[in-house]
DNA sequence: CAGCGTCTGTGACAATGTCACCAAACCCAG
DNA sequence: CTGGGTTTGGTGACATTGTCACAGACGCTG
C-alpha cells in the first residue's frame, strides 16, 4: 500500500495491525516527553525490521512511540497470523528477520550511549554525518536535528554556531554544509 | 557452569563464544565511556536473554559492552551451532526466545526515554523503586545508582538529599529507606 | 587502635536544557 | 507583486545537570 510523507502510522497505545513491512521509503519512529521535546529511535528503511512492530506482535501490546511515513512509502502489513506462520515456517525470513532486530538493537545500544554518555558536539557530530550519508549537506531544520540527538532545538543552533565559527560547516536555513568534514569525523569518532 | 560475583564475562570487542543462558544469579551489562562514566543497559536474570550474546550470535559481530556476575550465577553456554539448531527447530524455544528480546526491546526503548527525556529526580525515582522491587529499602552506592541512571555520583548525592530532605528516603552509607514510597512512584510516574 | 580504602557531601564551575522573546526567511493568497 | 502568517533561527537569562577538586566519615583489616 502506498503512504504519502507525513502519515503517521502508528501512536502510542495503538493496536498493532500486523508486521510492518517497507518496500520503499523511510518510517521515523519517535518517542515523545510530555514537555514535547522527542527523539528518534530508529528509521526503517527496505531490508529494516520495526521494533516497535516486532514488539507488539510478539508480546501482544500495543505500541509505545509514533511511526510517521518520513518520506512516500510503499508499505505491506503482514498480518499476524500470517507473521507467526512465516517465523515458523520460512528460515529465510526468520534470518533475516533475526539479523535485523540484532542490527536494529546494536543502533539502540549506540543511541542510549550517545544520549547519556557522550557530549553534545559529539551527538551532533555524529548526527550531521549520519544524515548526510555520501552527500556533502545535510537539509534538516535545527528542531529535526534536535530530535536526532534528543536535545533541545536552541542547543543546537548554539552548537551549530559553534562549529560555524570553527569552519567544520556552513549554515544556511534548513541546510547544512560539511565543509570540514574530516574535523567532524574526529569528534564523532572521541569517544570510540 | 557456577561463575562467582564480580566475575567478568564479556567485554568490548571480544568474540562471542555461544550463547548465554541464565539458570539463576544475574548478569549486569554495561556500556562506558572514556572518562569512566557509566550506564547499566540492562540485567539478565533466568529466563531473559542477553541481548549483546544474541546479536554477536545473529551478526557474527564481537561484544560491544561488559557483562559482569552481579551475584553468584549458574549459566550454561549454548555453542553458536546449537544455538541456530534450536532457533531452527525448537519452537517453543523460539517463542521464548522471541518474547525476550521483545520485552528486552521495550526495557531499552525506556532506558533511552529515560535518559533523554527525563528529569534526574524522575529517573532516580524510576531507579529506586525498580531496584527495591517488593522491598522497602535499596541496598546500593551512590556510584551505583548513578550507573543505573547513567548519571555522576555527585548528582545522585545531591537529590538523595534532595529525597532525604522532603521526607522521601531515609539514607544511611550505602543503604536508602523508601519511607515515602507513594511519593516516589508519583514522581516516577510523571511522564507517563 | 590505626591506617587505608571506600563512600559521601559540597563548592565552584562548565555544559546543557528551558523559557521567553524577537527577528528573518519563506510561502501562499489576494 | 505584496502583505500577512507561519516557520525557522538566534539569543539572553536562568535552571538543571555534569565535572572537578577536596574534605570528612565510615568500615575493614592488620
Amino acid at each position: 500500500m502506498q503512504v504519502p510523507q507525513g502519515t503517521v502510522l502508528f501512536r502510542p497505545e495503538d493496536a498493532c495491525q500486523g508486521f510492518v513491512v517497507v518496500h520503499s521509503g523511510t518510517i521515523k519512529v519517535t518517542l515523545t516527553a510530555e514537555n514535547g521535546r522527542e527523539i528518534v529511535l530508529y528509521r526503517v528503511r527496505p531490508g529494516e525490521v520495526c521494533l516497535q512492530t516486532f514488539g507488539c506482535l510478539v508480546n501482544h501490546t500495543t505500541y509505545s512511540a509514533e511511526g510517521v511515513a518520513e518520506t512516500d512509502c510503499a508499505l505491506e502489513v503482514v498480518p499476524a497470523a500470517e507473521f507467526e506462520r512465516l517465523v515458523a515456517s520460512d528460515s529465510a525470513f526468520r534470518s533475516r528477520l533475526f539479523g535485523a532486530v540484532a542490527a536494529r538493537f546494536a543502533d539502540l545500544e549506540r543511541l542510549v550511549e550517545d544520549v547519556a554518555l557522550s557530549s553534545v558536539a559529539e551527538r551532533l557530530a555524529r548526527a550531521l554525518l549520519r544524515l548526510a550519508g555520501t552527500s556533502a549537506a545535510v537539509d534538516a531544520t535545527h528542531e529535526a536535528l534536535a530530535s536526532e540527538i534528543g536535545s533541545a532545538r536552541e542547543v543546537v543552533s548554539r552548537q551549530l554556531g559553534a562549529f560555524a565559527r570553527d569552519g567544520l560547516i556552513e549554515v544556511t536555513r534548513g541546510h547544512i554544509a560539511l565543509t570540514g568534514r574530516a574535523r567532524l569525523e574526529a569528534l564523532a569518532h572521541q569517544a570510540d
